[in-house]
DNA sequence: CATGAATGAGCGTTCATTCAT
DNA sequence: CATGAATGAACGCTCATTCAT
């Protein structure tokens, strides 16, 4: 059973996502979660709380998503790292709405709440990422070692341009495909891009 | 001298690109003109409009950027790679704003103006990637053929998310140099880190 | 008690009795009814809305102010002619504001509304007009068969014009009469003159 | 050859007739005329004062327009007052937009020059009508001795309610005339009608 | 007896929020 | 952990007018 509040913070994302916190008024909010409008700044205090609030709780629901990969022995270092981005493009894939909110929040914001939450995600993956490496490095696992900074910019950075532009691209591509085939092909694809350059990245070769 | 109707015009691309379109107030555009508020409808007609206005500007002032790279002769094809990837990078790192707004719109817009630019610019890079590579393979100058949307994915998903985060990798990496410095640093590593993914991505090795 | 809604609705009459719809503001509204100006569109959605509102509200008020009429047989046809044109005179009367706006919105009208309720309204008068002079003349109380049309506008023109030329009237009468008192001499004689001008139209002879 | 400001004139005339004063907007009037905006302020002063100079222009125009009928001993008294409604009649047909705006202001007016020429307008009938009722009486041709205003009254509203509900009647009669033709048998109709009823109220017989 | 740019006041409307129940 | 009425501020925009030339 979803509760009324849940309810309002599921309208509020997608709306969110789509046309922005200034671009979407509380009344749609409202309308769209079936609830009387005064319920908004009722539950949540404001229409800012509420996007704080809605950004909390994915935040939550994901917050332990890879940190117990790293602790991981029945699996390399390589092995690691391809969990992480199978992970994060999952949760691309299928929490559209949410990583939509996240990059536009990486625009711009002046929401204190949410500045901390992306440093705290980013710091995370960077430190994941650092770990893994130098544990990699030591092994003989990986053969190089790039700079944390770019090698993240470029997994997020390629995962979330790809994910953005793929109505733009599956019009390029001519597909017929109807949406979740497409999907399919189209976020394995880009996984195993991503992995290759990763192995590029990190000197990594499968068979050695 | 400059004009009042770009002195409106880059208060507006400033706003826009921190706030949002629908976050900025044709009141705040008018204050930072130093202009009356009346003077973006009679300029423009709307605050729609002038943000039209804002996208064709920045892009015809840029529209001849790369359509010549493709016919020289003096420069081989990688060599026109690393053309683009220079004139790109200088323009997301010293159009900050424009290029904010941009991405910003890549996550929703209604607009179809906008829709419009973008996919036009898409096109145009995906088509001389496409040509560049075409001529390449055939010269046996690269030596693989990914799909031309992961490479432009990663191109610019990396420039535009690395661009994005500067202000937290600079935390990050504990700098202390002054902006400039910092930012000139900065975009070289990342220039010189993104065709180091498009040697490999296309099969490119320098001295053969 | 008065609803706050009829407050609004009472107050807006007046002032477009004024000055006309676009001559009032909604701000000028607010403030003689006493609300927050925000309260006319929260009530009626918009300012036309609110002025169709109030042709609905007194329409409604006095539909079935003569249907009844036509089907009396304690009056003869002559008798209800008279019915008529007193409540008609009465309408005029009291309700003066209702009746500038209608008069105005005969002057022009854009509003498919408006139109069609005068069109209504006119089509009413005429209707009865048409069944009262038919019976009367199968019953010989009338002996002349006028145009509907020239009867019509010569007992609601009249009356229109002497109701808004009345200060005019007083003026050159010399009256010195308090109001309540003119009023009644003025509309007791115009009626009297208007059932003059029908008796001679209608061919119709008191003590026959 | 048409001047500039009578070109502006006659197209706020339409204008103000269709929409009323407030409804009309000094650009609507510009784009009509052909001028710059800028023109009408300067020529005229302001929208007031272009009003009140085409309530003027068109009141000169016709001012002298019955003054000549009284003195005139080559007709009766009856034929003055036919050759009276000829007059207003005509006028009120080929002259119909200045009407409108004359009528519209009778609702209201705030504009003490427009109320003085209403009053102006309508004493000058009232005198004309006494002087030729108490001439006729006196050489027995009128029989009956009714209030001036209601005769006024009667003759004005009659012929402005009539002339406001051509469209309508029209439609109501199903005719299916051109404009022309049917205006024609529209306004010759309602003149004879007007007569009519004059004859009656004056006591006036044809062929005594 | 011209012009086009520019102005500030005011327009109708919508906003997020609060109040009374 | 509810409700619907009500609020004042701010929204984008248009208004009649004026200014500089």
């Amino acid at each position: 059973m979803i509760s009324k509040e849940e309810n309002i913070l599921f309208a509020a994302e997608k709306l969110f996502a789509e046309k922005g916190f200034e671009g979407t008024s509380i009344r749609e909010i409202a309308k769209a979660a079936n609830v009387n409008i005064s319920m908004i700044s009722y539950y949540f205090g404001s229409k800012e709380k509420l996007y704080e609030k809605l950004v909390e709780y994915r935040m939550n629901e994901g917050q332990f998503f890879s940190k117990d990969i790293l602790e991981r022995t029945d699996i390399n270092d390589w092995e690691k790292i391809e969990k992480i981005v199978d992970q994060f493009a999952g949760k691309v894939r299928h929490q559209k709405c949410f990583y939509r909110i996240m990059q536009r929040e990486q625009l711009h914001t002046q929401n204190p709440h949410i500045v901390d939450f992306l440093k705290q995600t980013k710091m995370g993956f960077i430190s994941m990422y650092s770990k893994i490496l130098e544990s990699g490095l030591k092994k003989g696992i990986f053969t190089k070692n790039p700079p944390i900074y770019l090698l993240h910019s470029t997994v997020s950075g390629t995962l979330f341009y790809a994910s953005n532009a793929k109505e733009m691209y599956k019009e390029f591509l001519n597909n017929t495909d109807e949406e979740e085939i497409f999907d399919d092909t189209y976020y394995t694809e880009l996984n195993t891009h991503i992995k290759y350059l990763l192995k590029d990245l990190l000197g990594y070769e499968e068979n050695k």
